[in-house]
DNA sequence: TTATGATTAGTCAATCCTGACTAATGGAGG
DNA sequence: CCTCCATTAGTCAGGATTGACTAATCATAA
């Protein structure tokens, strides 16, 4: 249900058309989801079907027909129990850089600090672009603190990880 | 090929029959993927039409028919690539639990904080349970200390909203 | 002996997800 | 004023994923 809330709340937010909604999530909320354009069609339609949301057409000067979709009060009760939903529990992200590193005996142990030294590289970079975000109003504000707090924190962890293989398991 | 690389490499480890497989993974392995039963069987005749793995019958006693699954040379090649793609990128792990916070000036002060404590239990008790499984050898120690890393930076920063929530914003 | 329930092993229809595609517009440069 | 290319908006076939199911065996306990 993931997924649905994030649309339901941004629409709750302001009417909004499919292109614009993917958009947004695909470049700016990385942090919480990985929503592709296609997927968020997929959902709208689907929650158009539901009752959940409303769609209709609309057009700008000679640019494509779009579709903009509006929450229904149906949504609104939807959005309501997912949110709280989502934020009395608990969902332990997954670390799929953690497969790679179960097998690390597989390989000799420079070659394994070689390779972890460019996944730190490429998280250094990750995490240095988090901090530079300018400071947003409200909620968002805390996604990005939490970025940058996990990102520390998995920089320190490499860290750790990298001195034990350096120094023979 | 992240779910790929993991029955890869447990394969490679010793042959296995599906069921074991995704036992194992659904009960030991969800720090670094979500991988389910049914999954688990159309990745493996995928790698078998794939020929990285070959599958054969096996009976014991009474019990109903095995798909013992071992590696075969092709397999290894292909374990050995995606290990070191997987080792050498950094990915960013997603937070769904920062869907529901990024909407959370949707409800009252007080219900938010009230829900949010019951995902800090959660939380807590989860940390509780990762720092008490004991000691493995060899890479699998990592992904423990990882996971209790992880949940501890979670917990801090939960409280740091909570906070922040208590005192108005 | 014979329910009863837990464990083992795998299947499948329904649903979900996405890469690659179409197709139109606006603008920049020649 | 014409070509080329980035942007906007959406579509779709095909692959990935899973919940719910079957069906056999074993344990155990009445």
């Amino acid at each position: 249900m993931e997924r649905e809330l994030l649309l339901l709340g941004l629409l709750r937010q302001m009417d909004m058309h499919g292109y614009r909604l993917a958009e947004f999530i695909e470049r700016d909320l990385t942090i919480c989801t990985d929503l592709k354009k296609s997927t968020a069609y997929f959902l709208l339609d689907k929650m158009v079907k539901q009752g959940w949301i409303t769609q209709h057409q609309e057009q700008e000067g000679n640019r494509p027909l779009r579709r903009v979709y509006r929450i229904t009060p149906e949504g609104e009760v939807q959005f309501q129990q997912s949110l709280r939903e989502n934020l009395s529990r608990h969902t332990s992200a997954t670390f799929v850089g953690d497969i790679g590193l179960s097998f690390v005996d597989a390989l000799a142990p420079d070659e394994a600090i070689a390779l972890l030294r460019q996944r730190r590289a490429a998280l250094a970079e990750d995490l240095a672009a988090a901090r530079v975000v300018p400071k947003h109003e409200g909620a968002w504000q805390l996604l990005i603190e939490h970025r940058v707090v996990h990102l520390e924190a998995e920089l320190h962890w490499l860290d750790e990880v990298l001195a034990r293989l350096a120094g023979g398991n």
